[in-house]
DNA sequence: AACTGATATGAATATATTTTCATATGAATT
DNA sequence: AATTCATATGAAAATATATTCATATCAGTT
């Protein structure tokens, strides 16, 4: 079954399907912080925040450098800026109350008014 | 914990994270599908691919509408081509054996070098 | 070389997600 | 209204992921 994009990119969009990873993903917007910080900022444990920070560095969202004692973190913006602009684009555009998607009902109900309105959907 | 981001893009994000949808993702590239073309495609049983629409189509990254008996699937080109995108321009920068990421050894070894080669993070 | 602060790791447990199977529902056709 | 094709759904089983806890490692410092 496995087409071109799957193995990749399900790594790359699995390390960001973590609300964990993605507090760390947006603290580090405000700058690099060591594992210590990122541990107290987000009030989890400290090898927990180690745990999740290996996926990160691994697919690059994250970079990594010592400085004395400590290992400082610090964003891919260039990578992170990008997705999160494409992010709130579209939640602007299809998340109607701001943050919530629709939920299975509303959903249905949009999927009847579909198959009653103009067709927006061609088969080549 | 939670800040801003953590909980509709997370729901965004592990949508994709997932390699039987970046499949149907992929294929429905080609142009609409009902679930059974898809399931066809893909080699895969008609109820897990149902199963693995409805949160494509909650977040939107398909649409749908029927079509006599048949429903149709269609890509949301506009979000899922951006990302394809930044993903594949993320991808050719950082995974040097074009798809593969790097192992733990491989990482490890150049945080050592990065140690000890010149600073390229600074704290604010 | 022992000590300290900072981080990483392994393995067990807890939790969440996926897949499958049987079956229900929906829409057109006879 | 019965039949057929197409799709959706619920719930159990299988699988994968996350979290925790105890402990190891690592790099400076004394």
């Amino acid at each position: 079954m496995k087409q071109n994009l799957s193995e990749t990119c399900n790594q790359f969009f699995s390390t960001l399907a973590n609300p964990t990873r993605l507090a760390i993903l947006e603290l580090l917007r405000d700058g690099p912080k060591n594992v210590t910080e990122i541990s107290k900022a987000l009030n989890q444990e400290q090898s927990m925040i180690s745990h999740n920070l290996k996926p990160l560095e691994r697919c690059r969202f994250v970079f990594s450098e010592r400085r004395k004692k400590e290992r400082l973190y610090s964003l891919n913006k260039e990578t992170m800026e990008q997705l999160f602009k494409i992010f709130s684009y579209h939640a602007k555009k299809y998340c109607p109350t701001g943050g919530k998607c629709l939920t299975d009902r509303e959903l249905q109900e949009q999927k009847k008014k579909d198959a009653s309105s103009s067709l927006y959907l061609t088969r080549l």
